[in-house]
DNA sequence: TCTGTTGTCAACCCATCGGTTGAACAAGGT
DNA sequence: ACCTTGTTCAACCGATGGGTTGACAACAGA
């Protein structure tokens, strides 16, 4: 899981991390700050925050002895581009070649099985 | 880990899932012929489908012996709409209150320290 | 300089994940 | 009734994830 794709999936996949970067919308915000209105402890946030960090999905500058967390909201391009390639493809799919599919599967032939590879990077 | 959201995002977090969706658009497809490309068991893509259904991603019809997984893009929009209401918001404070808070850090006030809580649910 | 605040690092625990192998099951084809 | 094909289940393994506690670093203010 080294691709940053992965890792900012990956990082919302968490609940409490989401909520984080919901807040993190609205206002920079100290790790102090986004701790509280969680029931974990702190070193905990600490670590959601080194996971979205890492994601790229905020950046920590140190500012005196606080540091505060700001949002990077072009990572969010990152994801919107994946899926809605996948999605407009897929829907594409269902509308317009609805029947070629229903004929092909008709004449699905196991011996030519093709393992369909294409792009699929 | 329970609420769809971050099935979802868990599911997407692992690049022999995604592939598998990409290819997906495409076409719907058999256990088999989804396993090919990948150098893992069949258990193995097996356990990856579990988790994409699980998520809500894919769906599998049993036909004859073998159970041709579909794609549900519909669940996309479950993210797109957290991810674009989460974006616009960020986006809106970036351009149209950058030079508010560029002349609030010129006005820093280290006693009115103000960590910009606003709301924080 | 001593103290308090803010945050991270390190070690540990337990649950989950992605992978394996081996066995089982289900539905055709012959 | 077989055997083959397609797929899943079960048990296990090492790595990772989210949580904890305890110690420590860095800076502000007295």
């Amino acid at each position: 899981m080294t691709d940053q794709l992965s890792r900012v999936f990956a990082a919302l996949a968490d609940p409490t991390r989401r909520d984080m970067v919901a807040r993190l919308t609205e206002a920079d915000h100290t790790v102090n700050d986004l701790a509280a209105p969680y029931d974990v402890s702190l070193q905990a946030v600490s670590k959601h925050l080194k996971v979205l960090e890492e994601a790229g999905l905020v950046t920590r500058t140190k500012e005196a002895q606080r540091r505060p967390v700001h949002l990077e909201a072009e990572v969010f391009d990152l994801m919107t581009r994946w899926i809605e390639r996948y999605r407009r493809q897929a829907e594409a799919r269902y509308t317009a070649l609805d029947a070629v599919l229903a004929r092909m599967q008709d004449a699905d032939d196991p011996s030519t099985a093709h393992p369909q590879e294409g792009t699929a990077s």
